[in-house]
DNA sequence: CGCACAAAGGATCATTTGATCGTCATTCTG
DNA sequence: CAGAATGACGATCAAATGATCCTTTGTGCG
């Protein structure tokens, strides 16, 4: 159950200083047309550095670019994704071949996310990489906005380091656990644990929750991050698994199986999670297409953000 | 009581084929990185159409650059404001020299109720350039969120057009009359005309409104459409009008003034506008400062946007 | 039918931009 | 404290971009 770091490249962080000066050169920028010569002269700065402030201005998530408009992709695909599956909305991001998928996922569940919170809302977060990825575009979207954050699964906060989100004090609640431990015993001492069952109650009063959905795949994050063998998943899926929810497997239907592993498993039940509103599910790429069918036929969740060769083979395949 | 048609430029309209394609490519360019060529390819079009769907978005306000930090001009700038007149909110807008201030005071504003705004929302707008600029830029967003317009004012329609928004079917609810008529007798038989009173009534029931501050300059814009001729504003001026709202003109306490002219005019009275909990105020330039200080002194609004210079000598004179 | 006109698309080229590389300062480490 | 490593910064130059001008394609009107 060793737990490897992230394999991802560092966080991005801002200083006040750094927010100030950016927002001041983006906004020269992008909405009154200057060049970076001109800004340069009005920040006193040099020309290159207005470059690379704007630069880590869209890296960061405190630039978005904001499409008013449902058409991200196409508007087509998002209204046949939500007929299909009874979905309450969908975002499908335009095809790109060869660009990394999981940057764009997370761009656009920032950008839902963003548009939907409301001041002071609580976000309830799974477990992946979908997650981790929005996360980190969301990071200046937080301290503005006032929203909290509330973890449903355990051993988020291995990875939530990379987000540029500072601590787990103020506005985020994390269950201080793995997300898999070694006994079914172990798991429910911590369950019962006060903090944690806290934080997994308060998790189910969230009206939002943004989760990743889990392939079976041997490259599969939980493979990556240590919680699962590889030999495991091939056995889970010899036991029809197609996927897993915070950290529980399910089938190609959406039923969560009843494998050993989930005693093992410290988060909120799909199940429970049923009871929170907006459930969006983010996801993308050939090998999450039965995940993504099973979360789906199992009403697992009831928002879809991928891409659109996903969405086609999704409908594809109904 | 003639009435001059805008002299802004004509309006920005888009079908539905310019939105996916201007989607699109903004998505590759500011999210994914893509080079305008390479979009090209994607798209099957040239590159420099590709160039010309870019500018189109960003002119459109269908493609939003949002600044994810209150620091847009200055923080600073923006806490005193609201310490010094007890506001909920402000934005300032960054210096620029030379460049117009309207647009600029547009886009911050339409930025603001983009954040602010709640699906299906009701949003009051009262007469004047700021707001008109602002409708133009927040155009795409009401049919994606739902968001109704209210007018507090007569005169309305006269400019909306402009903005790219369609009829008053549907979404936006406008009193079908001038800001001002020839009689006294005539404004009060408009005020009692059942869709005329049904208008102004539905706008007090908005939880947000967007203001223009009309200043006593021989240009103000009432001059300039033919509202008021400047010398009546000199007439106003001497009996110590700073400025207006909804046409009524106030001093620099913000007590609106006893002139035969209010009785004029066909719009909700400022004192009623204050059941409306957030009344955003919109307006810059030097010509403007008193007008804005006596606003802000009688409490008529509680968010202010202005830019950098304008708030500066407005802490000035505090 | 032809003409003028306007709108859209495309080619050219000056300007703007960002990738690359080298320098300097600062911090970590032995 | 030296040396290495890291990161910030700026110069250079190739690539990307958009302003300008020109061509084409409709569109209305005499």
């Amino acid at each position: 159950m060793s737990q490897v770091s992230a394999p991802q490249d560092g966080g991005f962080l801002l200083d006040a200083e750094d927010v100030e000066q950016i927002s001041r050169a983006a906004w020269y920028y992008y909405n009154d047309g200057l060049t970076q010569n001109h800004i340069a002269d009005l920040l006193g700065v040099s020309r290159i550095k207005v470059s690379r402030l704007l630069e880590k201005g869209r890296q960061t998530g405190l630039v978005e670019l904001r499409i008013n408009s449902p058409h991200e992709g196409s508007l087509r695909l998002q209204e046949e994704l939500v007929a299909a599956f009874g979905l309450t909305d969908a975002r499908v991001v335009p095809a790109a071949e060869g660009l990394p998928a999981a940057p764009r996922i997370g761009r656009a569940s920032a950008s839902l996310l963003t548009q939907g919170l409301a001041p002071n809302d609580l976000l309830a977060i799974g477990w992946g990489e979908a997650v981790s990825t929005t996360l980190r575009y969301m990071a200046p979207v937080f301290p503005q906005t006032n929203v909290s954050l509330v973890s449903l699964t355990g051993g988020v906060s291995a990875y939530i380091g990379n987000t540029g989100l500072y601590g787990p004090q103020g506005f985020a609640h994390l269950i201080p656990t793995p997300l898999r431990v070694s006994s079914p015993e172990l798991a429910e001492m911590l369950r019962v644990e006060p903090y944690v069952r806290h934080v997994l109650d308060m998790a189910l009063t969230a009206k939002t929750a943004l989760i990743g959905i889990g392939s079976v795949a041997r490259s599969a994050t939980l493979v990556r991050y240590g919680y699962c063998t590889a030999a495991e998943i091939e056995l889970f899926t010899r036991q029809g698994a197609v996927g897993d929810v915070l950290g529980y497997f399910y089938d190609r239907d959406g039923q969560i199986l009843d494998l050993d592993v989930h005693r093992h498993v410290v988060a909120v039940t799909p199940e429970d999670m049923r009871q929170i509103p907006s459930v969006i599910g983010a996801a993308a790429g050939p090998e999450k297409v039965e995940a993504i069918l099973g979360l789906l036929r199992g009403r697992l969740a009831n928002i879809l953000v991928t891409d659109e060769p996903t969405a086609k083979e999704l409908l594809r395949r109904i």
